[in-house]
DNA sequence: GATGAATGAGACTTCATTCAT
DNA sequence: TATGAATGAAGTCTCATTCAT
């Protein structure tokens, strides 16, 4: 379901330079996991390329800029995530189940891969300038309207009971979700799949329509 | 419920020069709008002492680093919090009431009164550190402990079917309300509580023994 | 004439550190030295407050940028020539007279006394910016309107032939003395004022050996 | 009189790769339009390289160093100056008329037509070396010297009185004329050949209008 | 002849903080 | 209580140049 990055395999050359797009990796690398951890503003530059092995040069031989780093890392998170939801959106399930896919395999599962991205993701977006965002503005907009979909569609269909607006429950499973790279333990003994399931089950069995009641 | 902040009634005296409290205040202020806004790293000491109309000099005089401004606005918040959850866990209602109250008037309706401190006290916890975190570490705990218990004892009580173990399902609630800082309009027309109202009956509905299932 | 800089005089205390505006003015004169010699490009800021006997903090201190500087400098430049340029437009002489004390006095003379600042004035000016410039360009265009006007009340008054328009023969002659401090020798055996002299000699006169004078 | 810059004619071959002569060109037409324009420290070879169409590698494959490029301008301009100043001198002309040539042809015209070697001529001239500005100042020192011969000739001879020395004269005149560089529209209603003849008639026969003429 | 990735120094500027007044 | 000049480190980014290909 999800993919991996960077898979460079089968260099035939034995480079005594590192390959350009092997430093560009690295310092994405970097950056993902020092921007996660300290935020964008309090990571600098500096402890990008030291991280990475390589100069200051080559980083901005790389990246126009550092903000330019941060907006590929939303780019390519938000690909990752909209390619995720279309997959369950695509899929063709009963709303019940469909949920609780999309809760535990899109936003629960990256929880544990990709903590560094997700934390850059909610945290660091404030700091893209305006141009920077409108196109990620755009992929997660329409990864909101997946998510709002799949709940107005087991409303229409009468699986879910009308609790309120489609948005405002989507929004709420989204945040139920999201809110636990605050917290979740990737090593602990509860997976972050498992989380999925134990919310889905929660907000299921509040939204699935009861016979008798 | 939530308290009134900045009392500064009934000054009598000049108000040619400042009280040194009210320049403090002033400072707080100042400062609370704009790391929740912009975070406290791209904050400067004097773009906050700017806002507030006083000097660096000032600053300093009333605060010992940027990072005790920060500590003091966790410690103020997180004391908020901690009396509204005593409150709940104190007064002798129902679990569900009890949680529904939880929800509403501790987690929703400070994300419209206290929005840059949430910000704050959510995104700019990670540059705190650990002397300055613990005290308030210590009360984020308690907080956190209010919220597991009310759901344990409503699993206790028999309200609540055991969905799974308490604090995956506190966290939840939490995460689920604290979340929506990130897109509720305060000025939109869905107020805070009317959400909190809703995200309740989501997850009471869920939560609650069915009499046939 | 010509006003002495930075009187700087009289100061009661001795203090232990130096005044503010000495300090200022310490920027602006080790400014003024090398932006003259070197350009405003070629000049850094380290090499400007090294010889200032400063740091880099003072300097952003006092001014707000780098190009703060340069505005400045050709500020209070032009705020000087223009003044000079007025004394002599207003003086009450006859247009030969005239236009020999403005080459001497208002062209020449600071060619001796500010070299550096005409340098920068004359060199440096593109790297304003048009907003800084704004305020410089409109007394420049005076300056140039005074030189203008002497040039047509001779002409207008019939002391001058009509040799064609006053506008062009009055940057010829702005530009046979500028042009002056590209090679004059402040302490060779020429003076500056001697040089004036011979300008306005040769620009009244013409080389040419007239039959019947 | 002034002579065509890159012939560039009657290539044959495949114009798919460009031949090493042409980049060679490019790169100087480049260079010379930017730090005419923005001057040499202002001016990165990224700019350069980026306007000629070719890369940084191709740059230091044709030239030495940016100081390089700038020797190669000055070298060439002065040349072209000094080759014109000789034309005249050598002309069997009257002093007045060889005057008036020097000044239209030889100082004038080039303003209209190589505004930016100009002004790349006489402000990036520190820039270069002392090594590098060796032999263009050579060249230089003899292009003046043209200058300083015109008008002692017509001093020796009787035509022109003895208004100071040569040598100051000269500078004038080379000042007047260059200095509309700064100022002069190659494409207003006066041209450069214009303005160099009121020039000569000015210093020729100087302002004032005589008695007997 | 030409590429473009990489370097390392140095550019301008802002930072949090101190301290004499 | 408050000022504001000053510090020194660190910030982001650009520079001219090199070199393996």
């Amino acid at each position: 379901m999800t993919t991996n990055r960077a898979p460079t395999v089968a260099r035939a050359r034995r480079p005594a330079v590192r390959e350009p797009e092997e430093t560009r990796q690295a310092l994405l690398d970097s950056a993902v996991a020092l921007f996660g951890r300290d935020g964008f503003h309090a990571t600098s530059v500096s402890r990008v390329v030291e991280r990475a092995g390589v100069t200051k040069g080559a980083f901005y031989h790389h990246f126009d800029s550092k903000e330019d780093l941060l907006r590929e890392m939303h780019d390519a998170f938000i690909d990752h995530q909209l390619a995720a939801a279309r997959v369950v959106l695509a899929a063709d399930l009963a709303p019940d189940e469909a949920l609780r896919r999309f809760i535990v395999e899109v936003l629960m599962e990256p929880v544990a891969r990709f903590k560094d991205e997700i934390a850059v993701f909610f945290q660091e977006r404030r700091f893209l300038s305006e141009e920077a965002f409108a196109d990620i503005k755009e992929k997660r907009d329409e990864f909101e309207r997946c998510a709002i979909e799949l709940v107005q569609r087991g409303i229409d269909e009468g699986a879910f009971r009308d609790a309120g607006a489609a948005r405002l429950i989507a929004f709420g499973v989204i945040g139920m979700s999201a809110w636990s790279y605050n917290w979740l333990d990737p090593d602990g003994p509860v997976s972050a799949r498992d989380l999925g399931e134990l919310y889905a089950n929660v907000v299921l069995d509040g939204l699935r329509r009861q016979e008798t009641r």
